[in-house]
DNA sequence: TATTGACTTAGAGTAAACTTTAAGGATTAA
DNA sequence: TTAATCCTTAAAGTTTACTCTAAGTCAATA
């Protein structure tokens, strides 16, 4: 059992957000304290690791919304439920892919800039004698 | 030499959002024709795609801004222009790698779910029968 | 017991990057 | 010439995902 804090910090996000997260319907079945204090369990954490996943790799939080409520919503969502995955998975490879034609391009940047502040380095040298 | 709705078509970029662009000093010297229209040249139009792919791998606007405006301040300005592309490098390669391994979650996740959806489907069949 | 820390609701504020609107006038291409 | 495109300024609106505040009460820890 983790209190909000504990799980702030093993997650990264603030208890503000932990909280709005569960009002949202992101995070359903908190338990509580007798005194009323939430109380994370490991399943929570698990939980939370894979909305941190589809979050960070570009789902909103209503699509993972829908995707929770869908799991509440048992085994007849499953074909749902694989289809919204495997769209969201193909997204993030062509994401990629995109990153990496970018990152081709940067670098090719870098080098250039490079070369050509190499250069000026060796033209203020000269100039400096 | 192309109009702005052209250049919109080639870029993805709305002709609001390539003035708003132009205002906030992304793309500069943007020449215009008798009358005062833009006319975007081919080297705009490389810019843009810097700009587009800075933007598009996670660069904010203002970083942008800063890294053209350090463009036009002439060759004493190359070493900070080369760090700064160079960190932004280091930062796509990390997120690439994030990206990859948060791939590899959602994969594990799709054929998790794929092999549960499958024995669902038998389980209906067999009870249809 | 004293001091943190947690709880609630409800609403306001924030930041980025647009996007839209409005109003009126000028230019360009067919 | 006429329809389509473009120009300007200035400001308001939009979306997402938080983030913060307030006010008052309650719980947990040393």
């Amino acid at each position: 059992m983790y209190s909000i804090q504990e799980v702030s910090k093993k997650t990264g996000l603030s208890a503000h957000t932990l909280r709005f997260y569960e009002k949202e319907g992101l995070l359903c079945h908190v338990e509580r304290s007798p005194g009323g204090f939430r109380q994370y369990t490991d399943e929570d954490l698990e939980a939370l690791g894979l909305i941190c996943c589809l979050k960070n790799t570009g789902m909103s939080l209503q699509e993972i919304t829908r995707f929770v409520q869908l799991t509440h919503a048992g085994e007849q969502t499953l074909k749902e439920r694989v289809e919204l995955l495997r769209e969201h998975r193909e997204n993030m490879i062509a994401r990629i892919a995109e990153m990496q034609k970018y990152l081709d391009k940067v670098t090719w940047k870098v080098n250039f800039f490079s070369e050509k502040l190499r250069a000026y380095e060796e033209k203020q040298q000269r100039e400096a004698q």
